[in-house]
Order: structure tokens, then sequence, then C-alpha cells
DNA sequence: TCAGGATTTAAACTTTGTTTAAAACATCTA
DNA sequence: TAGATGTTTTAAACAAAGTTTAAATCCTGA
């Protein structure tokens, strides 16, 4: 065990830095084997597979870009604070790390079946506590009746999906890298308002 | 020419039913050759690749899918209307083809750079008249002061993200396909609901 | 009819990820 | 200390994938 551990880890090192840079399918482990200085066969001695490893970083970077997130969601907030810092702090993080976003429409677009088993993935929509909010605030009679699914995929939705067709909308937008970030930056103020809007009572 | 519309039609219906059933990166040449009873050189004589034998199944997809989304976006309807009816018939399509979704994602994440130049996917989400017609009664006061585009990618985004990560959903509701249906035919209200409150003059 | 282009074929090629079996290394015990 | 044992590393081969090649076959028009 005494290099083993340095091993693992310059295979891990490399495979992050090549599957953020190439995407997981241009990369390939010969690739890898040869960034990280090792013999090819390690990276499945290591990991058992380079899905397997995939998952490994994918898991490391989604707990590492996610901790403030679940923070926000588990705090004592009031649910519009909540909702906008929320709002504020994702579209952050994908901003920061627009590759994550790819890694998730990978995920979703290839193993569908396994998304669930994805501990880092399902902690991260994971909202029991938001949910009992939501609950509670309906039931005092706050805001209007609201489901919690429904108004936390809305705003899950709100958030990411942009991200993923980004691409399409500065193409119809003639939009430029920065124009894009403004667009993202006014979203920050425009989904808590609407999700807020569609929630409050007392209109009409 | 005389055998050769029939071949190149056989191989495209083979890999169309193919790529529906197992997936895209699940199928191999070879299995689409097996089942259209071809060889396997033919694919690539008649498609110069497999990316592109799946780049024109996929435009012929969205084409045959998304005439009456395009139809819809396009009419004189008013605007309330005219969501209402766009995000059902989006939602009944994507009900309906529920493999469109994971090839729109694959296509997000393995083309990016392509995406844009998909005469298919790129025509989807051009909305000139939509947009115009947001513009119009922003000005004429009926609604709101409203980005059209903000508008409109609320609205992708409320109706696709969800199908996109509706496993996971399943898996955090403990729903079944039945449910999951139901909870798409409620977001038909919801979806447009919430969008026209946002547009709404006069509220508070 | 037969020349020439289009189509089809079998075979090989390249690049994937993965496995194997032996070699090298490290560690612990008799 | 020497040897046995388990761990790590290596070179080589494997299987399956997409693609290409070059020859064979087919078809059509002059």
């Amino acid at each position: 065990m005494a290099k083993s551990k340095n091993t693992e880890q310059k295979i891990f090192d490399a495979a992050t830095e090549l599957f953020l840079e190439k995407g997981v399918d241009r990369t390939s482990v010969r690739e890898i084997a040869n960034k990280a200085g090792i013999n090819l066969a390690l990276m499945n001695y290591y990991f058992r597979s380079k899905e397997n490893l995939f998952d490994a970083i994918f898991t490391m970077l989604v707990k590492k870009n996610t901790r403030k997130l679940i923070k926000i969601l588990d705090s004592d907030l009031g649910l519009e604070e909540k909702i906008r810092k929320y709002v504020e702090a994702y579209i952050d993080m994908l901003t920061e790390n627009p590759l994550l976003v790819s890694f998730v429409m990978a995920i979703v677009h290839r193993s569908q079946e396994r998304i669930t088993q994805m501990k880092a993935i399902s902690s991260l929509y994971s909202t029991p506590k938001f949910a009992q909010q939501v609950f509670d605030e309906s039931k005092k009679g706050h805001i209007k009746p609201t489901s919690p699914t429904q108004l936390f995929v809305d705003m899950l939705s709100l958030i990411t999906f942009p991200f993923a067709i980004k691409l399409l909308i500065m193409d119809k937008t003639s939009y430029d890298e920065a124009h894009f970030q403004a667009f993202m930056e006014e979203r920050k103020q425009r989904i808590p308002d609407l999700l807020l809007l569609s929630i409050k009572k007392h209109e009409e």
C-alpha cells in the first residue's frame, strides 16, 4: 500500500482533467494512462472500468460543488429567502462549472437506469425539509396550496435547462458569452419572482 | 438507382427502430446491417458514418413530431391560448415519444458544437412570430414588459426538463409510470398558469 | 453488346475498453 | 536473514466497435 494511493490518485486526477476538458467520450483510457504516466491496465486495476472511474469523478465533483446548495435547502430560512438564495447559488455554481451540466446530461442520456443509484445526484434532489416547509406554509394558509414536488421541479427546470441549451440560445439571439452570462444573471431575479408569484395568495 | 433507394431505406428503417428501442450507443452497426439484411459496409456507403445516420434519423423524427408545435407558435392565436395549446401539445409529444427526450439530451451532450447547425432543432426553437407577439403586447401595455427570450426559455425549461429527470422524479416520489403521467398532465395547467401570471398586469 | 458507373461484398484496418499472466515489489514471519 | 505471501505493475493479447479498401457484381445507356 505504499505507492498505491498515489497511483490511484494520479489516475483520478488525470482523468478528471481530461474529462472536464474534452468530455468523457472523447477521452480514451490510453490518454488517461499517458497523462497520468502509468500503465494502461492500472486504470482497470484501481477502478473496475472507465464507466466506474467516471462515476467516481462525477460523485466527487457533485459533492464538492453542491454542499452549499444542500445547506441552503436544509436551512431555517423562510421560503422566499431560501428560494432566492438557492437559485442564485445554483446559477453561480453552474456558471463556474459549465461542464457539470454536460456531465449531468451525459448521465441522463447514457445511464438513465443508474441515475437513481448515484448517491451524489440523488442526495442533491433530496428535499425533505424544503418539502415540509412548503407543505406547512400551505397548511397554515400563508401560501396557495402547492405541491412541493411540482414547485421544486419548476425551480430546477428553470435553473438548469437554460445551461443545457446554452449554445442554442446564444445562436438564436446572437449572444456572446458575456450576453449569456447577463441573461443568466437576470434569471437570478426572474426565477424566484416567477415561483413566488405562483405561490403567493390573494392575487385574483 | 434500382434497388438503391430500397437499400438506403432499409438501413434507415432498421436503424430507426433499433435506435429508438435500445438507444444509439447500444446499437452496433453490425446489428443494423443484420436487421436490414444488408452488408456491413453499405451503412458507410449510403450514410457516411453512424453519426451521420443518427443525424438523418433524428432530423426526420424531429420534423415529423414538431410540425404541430411550430404551427401553433406561428398561428394567430392570442398569447394566452397560444401558450396553453403549445404547452399541451409539447407535453403530449414528449409523452408519446419519450425517446426524443434522450435523443435531444444526446445531442446536447455529444454535439454541442453541431447543435446549432442541425436545422431540425434550430427551426424548432425559432420563434419570430411568438417573440413579436410578446413584444407587441408589452408595448401595447396588455402585459408586463417581458423579454420574449426569457419567456420562451422559461416555457421550454418547464416543459422539457422534467422529462429529462423523469427517473429521478419517479425515484424520489415513488411514482410509477401512471403517476408520472399524471404529474405531467397536471403541468399542462400549471405551466401556462405560471407563465401567464408572470406576465399579467395589475397584480399587487 | 459491352463500357462504365453504381452497388454490393468479404476482408482487413484502427481504435476502443478490457483481460490475462507473468514480473516486480513490498511486507511479514519463521 | 531468507523465503513466502500478497500487492502492484507490466507487456501483450483480446473482443467489439466503426470504418475503409479493393475486388466482384449488377445495371443502364449508347
